[in-house]
DNA sequence: CCAACATACGGAACGGTGTTCCGTTTACCA
DNA sequence: TGGTAAACGGAACACCGTTCCGTATGTTGG
């Protein structure tokens, strides 16, 4: 196992740029099919590369998603309190979720092809969340009982659909859970 | 408009039951051939009868829709403080949404065969949940500024994975936000 | 530079699902 | 009981995810 192919390479980096493009536009639920159209290859190719949907997923948003569990400890030795510091963090994360149209559906399908985007999402965020909660907590700001996972499913779930209808902000239903974990 | 036939009226029937079952069994969006099957008739005749599943999911849950919305006013009567009554009238919805497998999912779809669905359950719920809320609001309990489809909306997204993973539970979450909406 | 080998590619093919359509059957009524 | 309109069944089509294998291509040792 040394190098790969320089073809192969440039093929992952093409599908990289064709899947986010396509994501933009229809969702991550665009077909693979145009996928694999937009960067001019066979479907083979996409499954070669990213064996399942949520592979993809991951590779397009690592960035992102690395960029928001880092500013975990960052808001929390900035913000006036642990409980301000936890609803921007969250804050973020809606941010990231709501700006990938289908995807806060996608992070909660029970479907086993994203399992791995599930156990990605938890592995880097969750001790992040459970980080900021603990604080929280232990200023006395918020009940001690509020687990991390359940926080972070909740706010995910209340991502879903927003943007499809203007009479709905995520956004504000958030706040208000966050608000509901006070003390 | 004159009478149905009476294997028209005895099939309509049979597929009601038989979708009861199998939204049991497999979740609403069990298979349209699995729905057949059970009921003994061809697709064409599910399709004649109901020509999105959205028909079919609101013939079938009708009934609990129904005992749902007239709960609203009996529970505003009973209820300590009008906040509570908000607070019981949720937990009926939530109770009748996680018992039924993908229910909550379908009901935020964006998919045009689920705006059916989506009316009914605003034409006749939202106006139950606008009285408990402007209530409670009246009552200075909550803020005054919450739109009725926006916590319907909310909700229902919290329910959406419900029993798929015990360690999150929407019951607990609805329960938060509810928290979070007083003043 | 050139085989020859391993790697990667493309897209046909398969299985599953929603939806439509039409030839056939059946209930109703005169 | 015969004729008609309503209703039925399921084949057929479209779409999508996924697999598989014959073909093409980059790599490397000679």
């Amino acid at each position: 196992m040394v190098e790969k192919r320089a073809d192969a390479r440039r093929n992952q980096a093409t599908l990289l740029s064709a899947a986010a493009a396509a994501f933009v536009e229809a969702g991550v639920n665009v077909p693979v099919r145009d996928i694999a159209a937009r960067a001019g290859v066979g479907v083979g190719t996409i499954y070669r590369h990213f064996p399942t949907r949520a592979d993809l997923i991951v590779a397009v948003y690592h960035h992102q998603i690395e960029a928001c569990a880092e500013a975990g400890p960052a808001l929390l030795a900035a913000a006036e309190t642990p409980h301000a510091a936890l609803a921007e963090w969250i804050g973020l994360f809606v941010d990231f979720l709501v700006t990938k149209h289908g995807l806060a559906g996608a992070f909660h399908s029970d479907d086993a092809a994203f399992q791995k985007l599930h156990s990605y999402f938890l592995d880097r965020l969750l001790p992040v969340c459970a980080d900021l909660l603990k604080a929280a907590a232990d200023a006395g700001e918020i009940r001690p009982d509020v687990g991390a996972l359940e926080l972070m499913r909740g706010v995910g779930n209340l991502c879903i659909g927003d943007g499809d209808d203007p009479r709905y902000n995520a956004r504000r239903m958030v706040g208000f859970l966050i608000m509901g974990l006070h003390t």
